[in-house]
DNA sequence: TTTACCATGTAAAGAGTTACATGATTCC
DNA sequence: GGAATCATGTAACTCTTTACATGGTAAA
């Protein structure tokens, strides 16, 4: 259900094509929800269909088709904001990994744990890029921002618990000092 | 795929019935996966077939019917401890109502963000209930909690995050300021 | 001219949820 | 005797992914 509300959300600021609300998804929305170009566009057909949002008329030889929220979809997205947040299931296959880690040996463990480090790096640099390139923004921009900057605090907070937990790995463990000596040097030089 | 080696990696500790995966999804999982029991018998067959799993011969009369690791099934598990950790789409209908919450009155905004912040104590009540209850445990027991608590981690520093937000909410506007002091209150009643 | 990007989809499969069914046992 | 919990499912549906198809336009 929520990518409806996720289309009519980003319909919101303005009429949008399928493939604008794509990149929209892959630029600014990641951190938040995601969807394929494949579920984009039928949903659009649906969303049309229940007179939620409404093609705009295109210069006549486009190739794009736009949509506009309509009144009605306007309604059904305000209703859906001030609904209570549907519950959710977590469902994180790192954490699943971890769960079972002891069956692991220690530099298979060091292994998993440093790739999740440098996944969580990643995604900071992407927030960091995303809030650099919004600088001085207006106010609906600052609602987006905060929204990617609670996934980046909390992608923060796993890091760095999951380096804490690397480095008590290698306290117990000579091979792993070792590797994780080198880690660190790498770093450093970058 | 993740549930497969959800239900392996549950098993690597001992035999266990669908009813006591469930349990354990449920009890001590919870944080990194999830499923119904209508999505468990029918895995459990499928990994049966697979020859990943075997039916463990019980008392005549019994209404349970456990499942062991197969050495096949150890491997199996084995292998993908071992993979890179699948890509995940990070969707969260929390972020994403931030993400519109412009389009809501501060008063709207206001009452989102604390319910967000009473459900990740809730959330951090349970982490806290489990780390009691596996309190002095064995060493695969440490990544278990290891698991949970960088769960936790992540949602406390939402948590911390959004109580900021809305201490600026409060700073913005006399009638969020006043339910906000209420809610301090109460709080500190607990 | 070929590569990248624009733009919109269909079909099929896989993953997960919801609702329901069934019957036994245990606890109050 | 009734409620909760044990225990195992089926059927139908919704949501999401994967793979593929198609053709236009812009830039190197």
């Amino acid at each position: 259900m929520s990518l409806r509300y996720a289309l009519l959300g980003l319909l919101a600021h303005g009429p949008r094509s399928g493939y604008d609300l794509k990149r929209e998804f892959d630029l600014s929305a990641a951190h938040a929800w995601n969807a394929n170009s494949s579920q984009i566009y039928p949903t659009l057909r649906e969303l049309e269909s229940d007179g939620l949002i409404a093609a705009v008329p295109q210069p006549p030889g486009s190739r794009r088709s736009e949509f506009a929220l309509t009144e009605k979809g306007g309604q059904s997205l305000h209703q859906w904001l001030v609904d209570p947040v549907e519950p959710r299931t977590r469902r994180d296959p790192f954490l699943l990994r971890v769960f079972f880690l002891d069956l692991l040996a220690p530099r298979e463990q060091y292994r998993q744990l440093v790739r999740f480090v440098d996944e969580q790096e990643r995604f900071l640099e992407m927030c960091d890029r995303y809030r650099k390139s919004a600088d001085g923004a207006d106010a609906p921009m600052r609602w987006r921002m905060t929204s990617m900057e609670v996934a980046a605090a909390a992608a923060d907070a796993q890091r760095v618990f999951v380096e804490r937990r690397i480095a008590e790995l290698a306290g117990e463990d000579q091979e792993i000092a070792a590797l994780e000596s080198a880690r660190r040097a790498l770093r450093g030089s970058d």
